[in-house]
DNA sequence: GAATATAAGTCAATATGGCTGACGTAAAAT
DNA sequence: ATTTTACGTCAGCCATATTGACTTATATTC
């Protein structure tokens, strides 16, 4: 039995380095999020509202519906926090033209100064890992966290890209 | 200006890179987490008892403090959470030895079979996703989600070996 | 040995962010 | 004309986190 953990195969994976995945997706996710969260609080708001202003930056004119796709949350947990943002004047709503039922969210430049302040930090720490990890560490580490998502529609929207566009 | 983005420098890190690695993030850990929190639930368990489930079995005989700095949360907050998996029998408490006035942690045999129930959808989607990377990527991706993290104390607790032990 | 510090727990109040269910309105599609 | 879709709202519930105050038992220090 101990030998078939013995063998000398690369794609043997082990309990251990599966453990170790586990919580490097905890502690990188946990200390990833950590300093926005500790900023939100100044602006009375939650990581919930980080995510919507983010979102909302990444894909502006999306609808409500589109953004309910990608949080996977209740219309009802969303209306909540969209609407504090969109009364505070961080989102801005303008129905479709196309389509006069959607309401097309864009941040305005109260909003696009939040999210740039929010997600600094975490861009910088990206970065640092990227830069201290090297390029060819930064493609497997798309790599495998491609694989960990589940959803083909996903992964379509962040962009299969490994290659550095110049 | 537009040739600063031009310049074939792989350590220069666009905005598009990095706002890739925020959703990365983002998408991985959200479904990471999706399939033990919908087992939770019918234990009447959340995320949190997961968490503790999981690093007690890590690190067994750890003491309260130890879970504590590992978590980050307020003992009161801990203390609901660890109070219900005592009282319903997934984790046994016994005085330190040593130092009796520290409560050490441990998985009881229905605390591991829950552990290994919760996290064995994890550990497949790991397994899965570093098999079709492949070891290079995975090395790489080690090396990225050890710079997110803050603390060198985490880092060491995890271990930092990217060499495959046999 | 007395004073202090530490480990753990408890009580109470509060906030955030999820959820379900029910219902309403406007606009588009059939 | 009817049905479906997109969006919103009200109400209530639950899990998870917070701060602050206080207790008990045991170790450590003076």
């Amino acid at each position: 039995m101990a030998d078939v953990k013995s063998q000398a195969n690369p794609l043997f994976l082990r309990e251990e380095e599966l453990r170790q995945a586990i919580e490097l997706l905890y502690y990188a996710y946990r200390d990833f999020t950590a300093e926005p969260d500790a900023m939100l609080v100044r602006y009375g708001f939650g990581r919930a509202h980080h995510r919507v202003i983010y979102f909302v930056g990444r894909h502006p004119q999306m609808s409500v519906s589109d953004l309910l796709a990608i949080l996977r949350i209740t219309k009802q947990s969303l209306s909540r926090v969209l609407g504090q943002l969109v009364r505070q004047g961080f989102i801005r709503q303008s129905p479709g033209s196309r389509d006069r039922r959607r309401r097309l969210l864009e941040l305005t430049e109260k909003g696009v100064e939040l999210e740039r302040q929010l997600s600094e930090n975490q861009r910088q720490r990206i970065a640092r890992a990227y830069r201290e990890a090297g390029v060819q560490a930064v493609d497997g580490f798309r790599k495998v966290m491609f694989g960990i998502m589940s959803s083909e529609e996903d992964r379509n929207r962040v962009g299969r890209r490994s290659d550095a566009p110049r």
